[in-house]
DNA sequence: GCGTCCAGGTCTACC
DNA sequence: GGTAGACCTGGACGC
């Protein structure tokens, strides 16, 4: 079954979708080929569905791995929609860029959409599993959580795996099978919290606290800090913070300071002309290149 | 084959 | 409030 979903004039399906690295941990999966984004969606009701995301004209071209009716149909572009920000609202974003001439490829190439997941618990559980280890673990621990504990879809896909499923696990499930190492009882504890309805991650994406206050919440989950909790922020909207890593003090001493280590003030005055798109600004910086030019626009 | 280091950090105890 | 040291894993690297 095929579905049609219109997308902003300024929207980029292929910097959206390689925004960040979310793209190659499951259940998310890139067919560069192709350029096709596939994802197992899971409502919770029925049978997950997998659909494989393509751009087309001002459009997304949807094809679903079963007929959905159309509530099914709905909750799906609902989903779509959330993954890859098409209601986020970028004209200051753009405006602000644009008044930057080093910048204004951003507003240009349509940057700055950042992928995301359909649920913010599936962001979180993410974020804890890129701390303090190679992409490579984080890879393995996602995909360890998708197919032990996912549901599979009418393709043979998985989908990720709820709180409560990950909830009903002992420790040692992670330990021994999801390779979390002293991630285990965090990844535990942060299920139990939201399948018990005691944390609610998902009120974060209208929250009205302010940022400060928000970043607190969320570093109440254990194996949560600083850069975690400000690369949270930038999925559920809110681009105040850097998020600053090893990765991204490497990329910046590299591109913006001639190979040099610099400090995070250092950085940190570097973008603040920005004021609260700097976090943005910084990760389009850093990224600018992870596109190849031939691809750019399409 | 073995030891060491380190990667897209965080927590805790201690000062 | 600031800062060592510990924490898991797995790949790269040197010997």
């Amino acid at each position: 079954m095929d579905l049609t979903i219109k997308t902003p004039r300024d929207f980029n399906f292929r910097r959206t979708v390689l925004s960040h690295g979310w793209y190659a941990l499951l259940p998310f999966e890139l067919d560069k080929k192709s350029w096709t984004l596939v994802r197992v969606l899971d409502g919770g009701q029925t049978e997950p569905v997998t659909v494989k995301l393509s751009s087309t004209h001002g459009a997304i071209k949807v094809s679903t791995s079963r007929r959905l009716g159309k509530k099914a149909a709905r909750e799906i572009e609902r989903d779509i929609r959330h993954i890859l920000r098409l209601d986020d609202d970028l004209r200051e974003f753009y405006q602000t860029v644009a008044a930057n001439p080093e910048f204004a490829w951003v507003a240009h190439q349509g940057a700055g959409r950042l992928l995301r997941s359909p649920t913010v618990f599936e962001d979180l559980v993410k974020m804890l599993c890129t701390t303090n280890c190679s992409w490579a673990l984080t890879e393995k621990m996602i995909s360890g959580l998708v197919n032990e504990l996912g549901r599979q879809s009418s393709d043979g896909r998985k989908s990720f795996p709820t709180a409560a499923a990950m909830a009903q696990k002992p420790e040692k499930f992670f330990r021994d099978r999801i390779r979390s190492g002293y991630r285990s009882p965090y990844l535990k504890e942060l299920a139990q919290r939201v399948a018990s309805g005691s944390l609610n991650v998902e009120s974060w994406l209208t929250s009205g606290l302010a940022p400060d206050e928000l970043i607190k919440e969320m570093k109440s989950v254990k194996g949560v800090g600083n850069y975690a909790a400000e690369n949270l922020m930038k999925l559920i909207g809110r681009y105040d913070g850097l998020a600053l890593d090893s990765w991204t003090r490497a990329q910046f001493a590299r591109l913006r300071n001639h190979g040099r280590v610099a400090s995070d003030k250092k950085i940190s005055r570097f973008y603040a002309r920005f004021n609260s798109w700097r976090g943005l600004v910084l990760w389009c910086d850093m990224t600018r290149d992870w596109l190849d030019p031939e691809n750019i626009g399409k």
